[in-house]
Formats: C-alpha cells, sequence, structure tokens
DNA sequence: TATGAATGAGTGTTCATTCAT
DNA sequence: TATGAATGAACACTCATTCAT
C-alpha cells in the first residue's frame, strides 16, 4: 500500500496503530463506493470490524476522518510527485514520470486515487488554500520548461490545469469502465496529448 | 433560461407548470450549493416558496427530483451541441462552436452548468448508458474530422474524453475562483489546446 | 390546570396547539419524576402520544423545551403572586395571600410546582439575570412594609430569601413524604413563622 | 479538608488510598460544577490524573461513586453538628454552634458543602430511610429546648425543616452570587431569623 | 495495580415522506 | 391542488463500563 505513511512504530501504540489502519482502509472504500455523505458511520465501522463509538478514538468527526484521509493521502501522492518531478531529462521525461505515477497509484490503490480525485468536488471547495496540489507540481515543470524553451509560453497554471483535466477525465471514465482501452495504451496516448497541449 | 423545456401548454395546467417551474429552479440551485446529499426538501421547498409536502407532486421522491434535474438538462444542452455540431465549416469550426455553446451556458445558467458537471459523481456513474452525452457530440464531430483528414487518427471516443476533461477541469476551477483569467481569454486557450490536441 | 395559559385560539392552529399542550404536559411530568437530564426526548414523545421527531415542530431542542417550561410557568406563576400581592390590608395579609398561592399550586398542579422550584438547580443557575421570581414579589411586600413600620427594617431581599427558603423546603418535604402534617395546618405553621421573621 | 475522614491506615494501602482520595475530591469537583449527570467518567478520571478504567476499582459504578461521596461527607458533616449540639449553653446557643458549623464547611470546604445540599434532589428523594440528616440534628436541640420552655412548642420536625431551609436557602444564593452581604453579617442575620423562628 | 483501547446500547436530532384537512 | 403537522427510521455521536495487557 503505497500511501500508508504510518508504519507500526513501537509496541505500546502497536494495537491502537492496526485498528487505525483498518479504519482508514474502511472508511476509504466507504467513502468512494458510496460517497462521503452516503457513507454511514455504523458501515464504515463494521468494514472496518470495530464498534462504532471506537471511530471516535482516533477521528474527532466523520468530516474530520473524512478531511485527514483527503489531507493525508493527497498529500502523500503529491510528495511522490515532487520527487518524480526531480527526474533527469526534459520536461517531457517529468511529465512522463509524473504520468506513470498516477497509472501506478490507479493500479495498485485505486481507492485512494479515486477518493482523491472525488473529494474534491465536496472538501476540496470548502476547504483548500496553500496546500500542495498534483496541479503545481506540474505547473512547476511546466514553468521550469518554458524557461528551457521546451515548453510554450502562457500561464502555466492554466497549462497544468488542462493536463490534470485530461488526465482526470481519462482515468475516472477508465475505472468506472465507460473508456475501453489497455491502461499502458492510454498512458501512451495521454503523454502523447499531454505533450501536443504543451510542447513549445 | 436556456434549459426549462417545459413552458406552459394550456391554461389548466399553467398554475401547476409555475409551480413546477419554481420548484425546479430552486432544487437546481440547492443542489448546486450544498451538494444534493446535504440539501434537504425543506430548504428546497422553503427556496421554491411551496409546502413541502407539494414537491411530491410533482416528483416522486427527491432521488427522482435530482435524477430528473439531470436528465432533462443534459438532455437539452446536449440537444443545442448537436445543433452547434451541424453548422458549416471543418471540425475545427465545430469544436470552437461547441466551446462557445459550453461559455455560454455557463455564463448564462451556471447552476445548470455546475449541476451537469457535478452530478456526474453521484448520478453518472450509477445509472446512464444509452444517453446522450456531450463527449458524444465531440466524438461525433472527432469521427467526421477523422473521415476527412482533419483530425489524427485513434480512437475519436478517446480524444473526445481529453477534449471534455479540459473543459471541465477549466470551467470548474473557474466557477470555484481557482483560475484566474477572463472567460474569453480562457475560452481561446481551450480552443487552442483542444486542436492541438486532436489536429491531424 | 391554572398555568397553562395558551388556550386555543383558532381553527387552523387548534391541532398544533393541542399536540404542543400534551408535550408540554407529558415533559413536565417526566422532567419532574426522572430529572431533566435523565428524561429521555423517546420518554417524552411516548408520553404525549406523539413520535419523538414530532418535539422538534414545537422546541429547538430538549434543553429548549426544558427553559422555555420553567420561563413560561414561572412567570405565570410570579403574575398571579403579584395581583394576590397587591390585595388589601397590611404586610401580613398580603404575604398569607401569597402562601395560600403556594399552597394552591402545589395542589392543583404539583408538577409545575416542583418544576419550578427543582428546575433552579440546574436551569436558574446558569441562565436568569432580570427574570422576575417569587422572591422578587415578596420582597416587594416587605419593602413597602417597612414604609409603613409593620416590618423589622433590614435587607428586604435577604428576609425574602429566608421566608422562600421556608416555604421551599416545607414544600419540598411535604411531595416528597418527607414531613407529616396536613397541608392546611403546615400553610398556618408557615405563615406564623414567616410573620415572627419579619415582624417590626 | 475537614470530611476527607479516611486518612492512610498503613503502608500497602496507602498508594491506593492516595489514588482514591485524588479521585473522591475531583469526582466531588465535577459533581458539583457540572451536576452529576452531565459529569462524564472520562472527566473524573482526568481531573484525578488517573484512568478512565481505574475508577471502577475504587467504585462499582458512577452512581455509586456519587452515592458514596454524599453518604460519607454527610455522615461526617452530621457527626460533626452533633459535637456541636452537645455544647454547654441553652437552645440558641447550640443553634449558633451548628451556623457557625455551616458557615465553616461553606468557607473551607465550598465543594462539599454545594454537593451535601445539592445532591438531595438527585438522590436523597430515591435513596434515604434512616440516615441521619442535620434537620435531625437542628430537631434533637429543639425538643431539648422545648422541655426546658426555651423553645416554642410544635412539631420539632417541622421547626427544624423551617430553620434549615432557611439556611439552605441563603448560603446557596450565596454561593451562586445571587445574594449580596458578607459572610459573617449574612450568620448573624440567620440567627436571629432562627430564634425569631423557634422562640419559645 | 493501572492503563486506555474497545464496546455497544442509547442519546438528541434530522429529514424524506405521508396524510388529514 | 396545496398545506404543514405528523411520522419513524436513521443518523452522528457519547459514555459508562469492560478487559487484554
Amino acid at each position: 500500500m503505497i500511501l500508508d505513511a504510518k508504519t507500526a512504530e513501537n509496541a505500546p501504540v502497536r494495537r491502537g496503530a492496526a485498528a487505525r489502519l483498518r479504519l482508514e482502509k474502511a472508511a476509504l472504500r466507504c467513502f468512494v463506493r458510496r460517497g462521503i455523505d452516503a457513507a454511514t458511520t455504523k458501515e464504515i465501522a463494521k468494514a472496518a470490524r470495530m464498534a462504532e463509538g471506537n471511530l471516535y478514538r482516533h477521528f474527532s468527526s466523520k468530516e474530520d476522518l473524512a478531511w485527514a484521509l483527503y489531507k493525508d493521502r493527497l498529500a502523500s501522492f503529491v510528495a511522490l510527485l515532487e520527487e518524480d518531478a526531480r527526474c533527469d531529462g526534459g520536461a517531457r521525461a517529468r511529465l512522463e514520470a509524473l504520468l506513470g505515477r498516477f497509472r501506478r497509484l490507479l493500479e495498485e490503490d485505486p481507492d485512494t486515487y479515486a477518493y482523491i480525485v472525488l473529494a474534491q468536488h465536496s472538501l476540496l471547495n470548502r476547504t483548500p488554500k496553500g496546500m500542495h496540489t498534483p496541479t503545481d507540481v506540474v505547473a512547476g515543470i511546466l514553468a521550469e520548461g518554458q524557461k528551457k524553451g521546451e515548453v510554450r509560453a502562457g500561464s502555466a497554471d492554466l497549462l497544468a490545469t488542462l493536463l490534470v483535466g485530461m488526465v482526470i477525465r481519462v482515468t475516472l471514465l477508465k475505472m468506472s469502465g465507460h473508456l475501453e482501452g489497455g491502461a499502458a495504451a492510454l498512458e501512451r496516448e495521454l503523454a502523447g496529448a499531454c505533450w501536443r497541449v504543451v510542447a513549445g
């Protein structure tokens, strides 16, 4: 599991930590499958094999749980993207590295992927400011590419938004079965399209 | 109001139709501002200046209301897009006509625009099949363009998805204030990017 | 029922008003018998023969219900006391009129009596300020009596507190069965004791 | 601390006894400040600097804790009152000694004072029988005074109730800040009023 | 002995829906 | 047709109590 940052640390915390991990995975799953509002604490607790009340030992409210899940997983993912963004090669290679990271998350932890993308509509709109997003990482790569003349001029933020829009839309439809084609083929197509949009 | 398809037809229905119109607008507004789940029938009825129970004379349930709103407005919008898609000129001109239509809806009826886009996450995933979507219209234009050699080869559905992804993402962030730039400038940028992605 | 001020006014309000009256009586009964905290909304609703949710059509919360009950009933009782306090005769006669009013409430509406007295410990301590209390009425009589030389000098508030303390304690123990003696005899003893405390 | 009767007796019990003492003081404080029902075992345990579960090594339930606190502290206080009641002098002197004891408890251990008085409404009504109360001590003094002709005839229980009613009411309002005047002045007034009520 | 994670019944409250008027 | 009082199942959350460590 890529984004389960908190590994067990020491014995006395162990029991609680394991329960928290179960809880986070169960909540993530419920939120993605039923929507944050529609998922009930009862369902989540049952899926995590714990009593309902115990949920509140780990998170102060359902909203807190939903937000913490979003914030932590997004931050972990963005951290990975930033690492990728520092790879050798030009802007094109870096963008492709990012795309690879998106695909890997989608394959290895689809719940986290879907949650990060979907939660934006109910959470991001109400609470962000100053949080690092995947779009920021893309924009950073593009801005650097513009200096070297690899990337066409224009607002790096807007270009990044265009790329992220394509990526999100394609992966979302892929997940819901509305789009045919293998993951590798889609990734190749996405890479090509992204470069067409931003090539200098 | 562009997408209020059902105008009053004859006298005896008139009053009920007016009430239904008020109800639809109020519900749309509430759903967009608060989310479908969070919006209550009480709020909606109050905004529509009618008693709560009266809502059920027009729709059999809140879910039915949400779905009918989505289906009708999406169908009306798609009908307009299809009209635009039959305009003279090549694929590029047609795509730009579609983009203009998107922008016009966004400006003239932002609630409807937002609802169509946002409702997908809670409604489309659970209920589509055989409905005509904006992506279908775009794909149609692209397929025809491919025949004429204006548009590059590849899955027209995938290409259309890429374009729609860019449009939705940009307009969504524009609506929530996360993206700077005037509407006209954004439309120009979008048009350029779209064409770069699909140009033959 | 002495303190049910709100009588039915007009037809359209009738149904709701009757339900509200049932609710108030049931809540009063539950609060007195079980204590405000221990009484559950479920119990109250059942005793009022209505669904639990309907309670919130009349009061915004259980706390609001408890407070409204206290405030309204206390105000109604104080209004009666103030009327009594304007009777002819000297301070002694007026104090005896008040005592009679206490006894009448205790006999005719013991729930209201007990609630007014008991709620002070959980409600009065947290919310009063500027509310008229029985003690104020007594103090008013004493202050006037002091001007005429019927009542001994000293803080009228303190003297009133002493009298009210005796009355409350005696009636409380009487209600719980810890004190023997008929109501009439107790009233006579109380009247005598009160006068001895304040006589000039 | 006047009423902490149980001092540590021997070494092996010592540590547990200290914890129990902390627990009792913390519980008393919480019960008085928040009310018995509203105070949570979590709060109490935290205030006593012990784990929540450990509370159950000392008391079998929260109710048991509340009751034990009431019973023990009341008994200790009554024992002191009985000692005072055996002092030399007539009924008046003895009553004044009792009043002094009330005042001393109020000043030196206001939590205990408030708890004894307040707990009656939630505990005494449900559980007394055969417990010695302050009223009993007062009644004893009055009965003896009646034999000597110092105290007027009548039910000693009723007279004692009247006195206790005055004392409780005055001190309660004093504690909640609803009554002005210094403690010494109030005690003098109380003493005067008590004697007026019972003087032969 | 002491801890605090875990439990689960129960709380006050909400809300989509029904129905008498 | 329209109203809004009434319903009751469900909800998020609390908390006294238990128990493995």
